[in-house]
DNA sequence: ATGGTGGTCGTACCA
């Protein structure tokens, strides 16, 4: 079975490019971030004709997170735990079942710059309400996945110009290590476990010809639990997609599970 | 050399 991670800045933008690539690459889910559109606007019909179930959890203008999946989708629930008062739409969960069941989290991490400020501030206290729920899925010691923009560059050899993003809040000691305080309860970065050689890039900006100067960074990345980790026999990143007409700034990141 | 581009909404904000 195979789950991607995709930043598509924008799904009215992406009208074209998304569904290219869903045909070229047949994931079977692919957990969405920065759909830019509220629920009801989000065309869940184009998806649905191509064999997808769909799940929304959507926001006018920014952010908003979205599952396809040709498998159905249970208990889908929409919102990170932990405050009440965020509105911010970054985070939906979701129980496939193949031969076994593997819950979902699709996650749009915050940027957090300009960092230090209140959006750094946010950007950490959501990473604190994340690893509570991390944990909550190590407990239950079955097949998850938390899958996203994370927007954390985890090392150095995880940018081309690590130099470049040294006061940049993706990279900032503090970032990085509230991203291992999450990894360390007992995760497996997937990408990372099956290419430990440096230079792959899922972000690559649109500024300053970054694609054209492969001057790119690694952010989005897949978190799997151990029961999780057990069933994968394969990763990439499909960075060809950033080539294309019309591109996203990231590109879709997947991984293969024995599910 | 502190620039540059892109999306969404609406003439500003976010990345």
């Amino acid at each position: 079975m195979k789950i991607a991670t995709f930043n598509i800045n924008g799904i009215k933008a992406r009208a074209e490019a998304l569904p290219r690539w869903l045909e070229a690459a047949a994931p079977d889910i692919v957990l969405l971030q920065e759909i830019k559109s509220m629920d009801d606007a989000f065309p869940a019909s184009l998806f649905e004709d191509m064999g997808y179930n769909v799940a929304v959890h959507g926001q006018k203008s920014f952010n908003g997170v979205a599952i396809l999946s040709k498998l159905p989708l249970e208990d889908v629930r929409r919102g990170l735990p932990g405050d009440p008062e965020d509105e911010q739409a970054r985070w939906i969960e979701a129980t496939v079942v193949g031969r076994r069941a593997l819950r979902l989290c699709g996650l749009y991490l915050p940027n957090g710059n300009p960092a230090p400020g209140p959006k750094y501030d946010y950007k950490l206290a959501w990473m604190e309400r994340m690893r509570a729920r991390a944990a909550e899925l190590l407990a239950a010691e079955e097949p998850a996945l938390m899958a996203g923009d994370y927007n954390i560059i985890p090392q150095a050899e995880d940018a081309a110009k690590p130099e470049a993003w040294r006061e940049d809040a993706l990279f900032l000691p503090e970032s990085r290590a509230a991203f291992r305080r999450i990894l360390n309860l007992g995760f497996t970065e997937a990408f990372r476990a099956r290419e430990p050689r440096p230079g792959h890039y899922s972000f690559w900006d649109y500024q300053a010809g970054a694609w054209a100067r492969n001057n790119g960074i690694r952010i989005d990345h897949v978190l799997l639990t151990p029961q999780a980790a057990d069933l994968l026999t394969d990763v990439g990143i499909d960075k060809e997609v950033r080539g294309e007409d019309k591109p996203s700034d990231h590109v879709p990141v997947w991984v293969e599970l024995d599910l």
